[in-house]
DNA sequence: CAGAATCCGAACCGATACTG
DNA sequence: CAGTATCGGTTCGGATTCTG
């Protein structure tokens, strides 16, 4: 029946407006199709790869309340068999400060300050069907903290200390770091200014982006 | 078995600032209690209360992960029977700009944008156990939009429109409010400024910010 | 085949009862 | 007061199925 009118109740029903922002963006998976969005319209599908570990009836539960919360806006094309999209409303665009101030807060978590254990994380969600399997390691080093990513099958290992053969050498500091997420300053700009040193082809750079979940870093060569 | 048996708490478990994040303060109720000791250190009871709605359960887990985390701290007096408080850390306080970027996005919401309907919300989080039964309404107006906010019992009602007899009258922008609700500004320099009107008791308008859930408002006066 | 609904085991949430 | 234990209901995640 009409579900886009039903609303969790597992809602906060509060008069506050952290309450209420929680009750539309709050619940699992929202914010990273929100963040998806965020490079641009996708399809159904694209955002499914994109948030592989999330099931079906997640996604599209997730698309029918932003959708009833003019968050984002569902599009199709008038031509038979034409592909619908999805894309962020101005009101859903607007969540950009929210996640970049959740990404920028998150930026010292990529470090790993726990330190000893390499940590497996995820990788399927990064990975382009159009390209062939990445089997590489890249070293970096965010304000002095040294550690190694290895592309491995659909995981990514993260561990401390310096990496064996790497193909990128990356070295930065934090707040330049978070610049280049943003889009504030491009790789290339910043190894200008000397923020950023690195080593390694220009295309495995790119690639390495890739690798790691963030395509959308413009790396300016 | 073929799959790994882990321990499978609920993560996204990918190397994304915004998924190690919300990792660890994407849970619910999570950044209510962060926001809830934004004001100063609280023991158990005090943040039991503050979050009506949920079991003591999850709140004994959401502070023993936030530990952990390194985002709040537990204090207890040295001396027998004293008590022990909760405390946000420096890695703690830094989430103030996640819970303004969202509090200053759902402000919108507390218009009630979505036409007709009275709505109804939780204000039991909002009683001070010392003061006596509150039942009064308040008129906003905010840019533009008007509504009733009526305190009865343990629940508040917003009704589009006018109030019938309400204590206060409160009208400003969307732009002041926020300013307002980050302590930016008290809303007595807001007057000042001709950026905000009221009508009403100074006591009644102090009173309205506890009822509503905003005691932290600086009233100025 | 893309988009989406359905089913089910497992994990999670919320309320109450209980313990030191 | 500060939690822990427990239990029923809800939500999640993954596979499957349905629909144009």
């Amino acid at each position: 029946m009409d579900k886009s009118a039903t609303v969790s109740k597992r809602a906060y029903d509060r008069f506050c407006p952290l309450s209420l922002a929680l009750d539309q963006v709050g619940e699992r998976w929202t914010l990273h199709i929100i963040m998806a969005l965020m490079n641009g319209p996708k399809r159904y599908s694209e955002l499914k790869r994109h948030l592989a570990g999330a099931g079906t009836n997640i996604l599209s539960d997730r698309l029918r309340r932003l959708a009833g919360g003019h968050i984002v806006g569902r599009s199709t094309g008038q031509a038979p068999g034409s592909e619908t999209t999805y894309h962020l409303t101005e009101r859903g665009a607007a969540l950009a400060s929210v996640i970049g101030a959740l990404a920028t807060w998150g930026i010292d978590l990529l470090s790993g300050t726990e330190t000893g254990e390499p940590q497996v994380f995820d990788r399927t969600w990064t990975i382009d069907p159009s390209t062939e399997t990445i089997n590489e390691t890249y070293q970096w080093s965010i304000d002095g903290i040294e550690f190694e990513l290895a592309a491995h099958d659909r995981q990514l290992t993260r561990t401390p200390g310096r990496a064996a053969r790497p193909v990128v050498k990356f070295k930065t500091s934090k707040a330049i770091f978070a610049s280049i997420l943003t889009g504030e300053v491009s790789v290339a700009e910043a190894v200008e200014a000397g923020e950023v040193r690195f080593k390694g082809s220009r295309q495995a750079l790119r690639r390495m982006f890739s690798v790691l979940g963030f395509p959308f870093v413009r790396v300016g060569y």
